[in-house]
DNA sequence: TAGTGGTCTAGACCACGGT
DNA sequence: CCGTGGTCTAGACCACTAC
């Protein structure tokens, strides 16, 4: 507290976050390394704990470093990101026999896991009632949660809505939908998919989504909603992708009408 | 500090930030309004202060709710999102004279404005000089920075990247780059835009971006990273957007190849 | 002036990880 | 066992807002 007043614009917790993420940024503090403790920082700065503390709460919040109970603070390390490229819908990665996301987990060396922990009857979400063109003031849908892992860790978490009416019965109620998946099966029922309309924000987790995706503090996820029309123009599937946004990358390839 | 073992699971803050979510989402705090003071939550909950605080803090990254500093604490007001469609690069749009922001903005009745704070020489990130196919070692690159601003507030960040011997001298070095803006000038040196490829990632913001988009506390970016190639399938254009998410969506509409 | 959030202090005890 | 982060206490002063 005794800097001229020009000198004293920032609070000590600013400053000391401030010579972390610079230390950080020019390499002296690389990934995966250990940042001095807090009562340490405390100790070089002059400063109470809660101050130094602060600091790293401050570089936490801003995804560069994570905490590790009992151990330290370390610097985040770059995670490789899963790449969901627009032709994940085509139908050609169908005849693979390989969903886009087994390519992917692939790709990285890792092995995919898909849980369906329910399929359920339901009053849509008015979002959802919207674009699948139902009611959303009766059960007019079932939804399908997925939940996917690569090397038993979450990456996302997806459900899918479909028309109560139109799957009633079929496999589509059952975990197991037989070949070439959900898509095979909505196929049967007249629907081939034609066109996709996929609407994508951010937005930080709620608890229970970080509980899921064992999420860091952070760490923001990426929502995809995600709308299938046939070839009739009638939207027959609507899902909610919801993925960890430090391990996922959304691509998208379009021609540009003249 | 009396409850029983089996009770106890949660610490003091968990427990109010819980309560207080539970009251937001069952709608009995409704969006704009004030939350009990800190020094209120902390006499009710017989907790001190700063514990009534770090409550507060696990909301606020949540992005439930926002601090005004000398008023209070307010549940957050969902904004409108400005919806950047894939038919954004078309040219269709560039013959209406507005571009796609002047566009959304228009739609929402706010006045766009939008601001070229450099327009400079560089060596390019290896990210863009990889997808623009010129030298990360030389200045082979034109960097054009945009700020882009709905009734003054800041939407986005944009860095376009264009080839030096192809833009030296010409319209694409000045600010105001005249009908059609820059496509209109890219085509002239003969690229015409025929494929886009978007890469799309969401993370929280630096510091610096959090300053110029004045971001709230809990509110990640979306960035994406676009690629222009003509039609011989030469990237000719790459450009980082720099969303704010909790006023951002993208949409991309695509067909389905058989 | 009173009430609010923003920051800080100097302690304390707990839970976790490794020796 | 010791060092780490996680949480809490009971104060304090500052900065901003509104009256």
């Amino acid at each position: 507290m005794t800097g001229s007043a020009s000198s004293m614009q920032q609070p000590p917790s600013r400053r000391i976050a401030g010579d972390l993420r610079r230390r950080i940024e020019s390499g002296e503090l690389r990934s995966g390394d250990k940042l001095p403790s807090e009562r340490a920082l405390a100790e070089q700065y002059g400063a109470a704990r809660n101050t130094a503390r602060e600091a790293i709460r401050l570089l936490t919040e801003q995804g560069l470093v994570t905490a590790k109970h009992g151990k330290g603070v370390f610097v985040r390390e770059p995670q490789k990101l899963f790449r969901l490229g627009s032709d994940r819908y085509s139908v050609r990665n169908r005849e693979t026999g390989l969903t886009p996301f087994r390519l992917e987990a692939e790709r990285q060396g890792k092995v995919a896991r898909i849980e369906v922990p329910s399929i359920t009857r339901e009053r849509p979400p008015t979002d959802i009632a919207e674009r699948l063109q139902v009611s959303p003031d009766e059960e007019s849908v079932v939804h399908r949660e997925n939940h996917y892992f690569a090397d038993d860790e979450p990456v996302q978490i997806v459900s899918t809505y479909l028309r109560w009416n139109e799957v009633q019965g079929t496999l589509l109620m059952q975990s197991r939908t037989g070949k070439d998946g959900i898509y095979g099966r909505l196929e049967e029922l007249g629907h081939t998919m034609t066109r996709v309309r996929d609407e994508i924000s951010a937005r930080m987790p709620t608890p229970a989504e970080a509980t899921t995706l064992k999420l860091l503090p952070g760490v923001p996820v990426l929502e995809v909603l995600h709308t299938s029309f046939d070839q009739d123009g009638v939207p027959f599937e609507v899902s909610r992708y919801v993925h960890r946004a430090d391990r996922t990358g959304l691509l998208y390839e379009l021609p540009v009408e003249g």
